[in-house]
RNA sequence: GGCUCGUUGGUGAAGUGGUUUAACACAUAGCCCUCUCAAGGCUACAUUCAUGGGUUCAAAUCCCAUACGAGUCACCA
């Protein structure tokens, strides 16, 4: 046995022997292709659109193969930690829907017979494996500074040499016993790093789920897989999670798959099965001409929270990825429309290799599109749910007037191709405010072609004493007026002005934009009449009133 | 600089040697419909798949080179 003295000095006894948590950690009772995936962030912050995306596909791989699906905390940073980070994590994904079978279920929470979940509980797990790499020969101790590792760097630089920890530059692989047990009696900080068995001039094969095949250099430099704090580092704390947690599949952002050579010979060293690999493009945002990768600090959208924030429904967002993650989803939908995503087969082959921009007018169209397709009663109640957090006021409003909400979001919806003016439940209220008379103030502007406001108002009163009545059905209403246009010399019908326009004041979209603009302050509108019905005689009467 | 990946219209993309005069969707523009708006219908939008070579009767599809872009080369994940 190697390094005895030195790990005994470095490891307290309570560090147990590797075959415990070999023993502890049985095979998952699984049927044949179920997938075991996570979801690994470190809890620095809030959930980022691209991690909602992959954890949709990791979720959705998991659950359509009887898997599981488990959230592990990587907290192996303590320094770029941010305070409720896991309480945060759920949440943002728990408005997605994305729950998870095991693993942290809150801030100390969690549940799975797999766990510790949060990397920082596992410290004593990390350090069996590490002591057992030390005593096998497998590892080392080296006190090499980040000023040395400058200088190595820099030397290289100069030769034009591969730039690394390997070879005959990871000089701390020479050190002797003594030497070692001396610096650290004297409380020398240190690291323990991997002794790399690997060639440079050899290859690895990785076959990757999205990349495809990928050939590279064998890693041969000597990672740091213990930090000088004594917790490991990610690269050793992905191999023995994934092997202890049982994970089949490791789905992970396309900055990683440099590093699979790293990790393979990880996996070897602790005697553990390679995962397969699924290294998923980002999502991109152009800028000035300039590709980048979405960015958390620099783009609101690309916030998870944004979408909760902004009333867009959980099941636009989810759509849009699945779509960008496999286009062919949104050509499954256009002929399937009862279906959803649950059931769409998803496929890692259809992914595409490079990063998708990121288009947030795609989404707010497919937005639309699923709002449309819902019952007014439902948007009711998604309407209130979000306006009780984020719009006091208008839920003050709709939950008092319930019905009369139910009935104008109901406005050319419920017919084959209904309405479709907002993406968004913070949309909403910009589209009918003016149905509400606590918000309504008339609007003495746009009146369109007519702008003699004597006229208007004689428009308006004749319309009241002539051809008004509430009970009328939508054919007599319009029909009504047309005859009020026809008595102030405006033409019944468009094409009949435009063929002869001098023998018109004007035609019927004028009289009806009058009536429009006194009765709810826009020009622009959905259909007159059922808003004419919803607002009632009494209101429209005192509407009227207000423009004398 | 080394290693690796990528490159089809403004955007997401389909496409895996001949049915492609390059699908579909978003965006944009025009027309139609129409009392306004939204929607809907129709039309337009890559003679060409980063560029240059090659293989082949035939290439966006196979091979090579070049260019450009991205990732990585931490005691960060």
């Amino acid at each position: 046995m190697a390094n005895e003295k030195v790990s005994k000095l470095i490891f307290d006894d309570k560090v147990k022997p590797v075959s415990y948590y070999e023993e502890k950690y049985v095979p998952r009772n699984l049927k044949e292709g179920a997938i075991v995936t996570r979801y690994a962030p470190s809890p620095t912050g809030k959930v980022h659109m691209g991690h909602l995306y992959s954890s949709l596909i990791g979720q959705k791989i998991a659950h359509d193969t009887g898997g599981v699906y488990f959230l592990r905390i990587e907290d192996t940073d303590k320094k770029r930690e941010v305070s409720n980070g896991v309480e945060s994590i759920v949440h943002d994904l728990k408005h997605f829907h994305i729950t998870f079978d095991e693993g942290m279920m809150g801030e100390n929470q969690e549940t799975g017979s797999y766990g510790p979940y949060l990397q920082s509980n596992r410290k004593e797990i990390y350090h069996a494996y590490i002591r057992d790499l030390l005593l096998k020969g497998k590892a080392y101790v080296s006190f090499v500074t980040s000023e040395e590792l400058e200088e190595i760097r820099k030397k290289q630089e100069s030769k034009k040499e591969r730039i690394g920890y390997y070879g005959k530059y990871a000089k701390d692989r020479f050190l002797k016993e003594e030497e070692i047990i001396e610096r650290i009696q004297k409380g020398e900080p240190f690291t323990i790093r991997y002794l790399s068995q690997g060639d440079f001039e050899k290859k690895v094969v990785i076959k990757d789920l999205v990349k495809g095949k990928v050939v590279m250099p064998e890693n041969d430099i000597d990672t740091v897989i213990m930090k000088a704090d004594g917790l490991p580092t990610y690269h050793f704390a992905h191999a023995v999670d994934d092997h202890l947690m049982k994970t089949t599949h490791v789905i992970r952002g396309d900055e990683w798959l440099s590093s699979v050579p790293i990790h393979v010979e990880l996996f070897k060293a602790i005697g553990a099965n390679i995962p397969k690999y699924a290294h998923i493009s980002p999502l991109m945002k152009e800028e000035n001409g300039v590709r980048r990768k979405l960015s958390k600090r620099k783009d609101p959208e690309a916030a998870v929270r944004f979408y909760e924030e902004e009333g867009i429904p959980v099941e636009a967002v989810t759509t849009y990825l699945m779509t960008v993650a496999n286009s062919n989803f949104e050509e499954f939908l256009i002929y399937n429309k009862d279906k959803t995503i649950d059931d769409f087969t998803f496929d890692f082959k259809k992914m595409s290799k490079s990063g998708a921009m990121f288009d947030l007018e795609k989404l707010k169209n497919i937005s639309r599109n699923y709002l449309s397709t819902l019952k007014a009663t439902t948007i009711y109640e998604q309407l209130l749910h979000f306006a009780s957090q984020y719009d006091k006021e208008f839920f003050a409003l709709i939950s008092k007037y319930k019905e009369e909400t139910i009935a104008i979001l109901n406005i050319e919806r419920e017919q084959k191709k209904p309405r479709k003016d907002f993406y968004a439940y913070s949309d909403i209220k910009n589209q009918i405010w003016y149905m509400y008379d606590e918000l309504f103030t008339p609007n003495m502007y746009e009146w369109g072609t007519i702008a003699d406001k004597k006229e208007i108002l004689n428009i308006l009163n004749t319309y009241l004493e002539k051809y008004y009545d509430a009970s009328f059905d939508e054919p007599t209403w319009f029909l009504k007026l047309k005859d009020l246009a026809e008595e102030f010399g405006y033409a019944r019908e468009v094409k009949e002005y435009k063929q002869n326009p001098e023998a018109f004041k004007g035609h019927i979209g004028d009289i009806s934009m009058v009536l429009r603009v006194a009765l709810t302050s826009k020009a622009m509108t959905p259909n007159l009449y059922d808003i004419i019905q919803i607002l009632g005689k009494e209101r429209i009467l005192k509407r009227i009133d207000l423009l004398k």
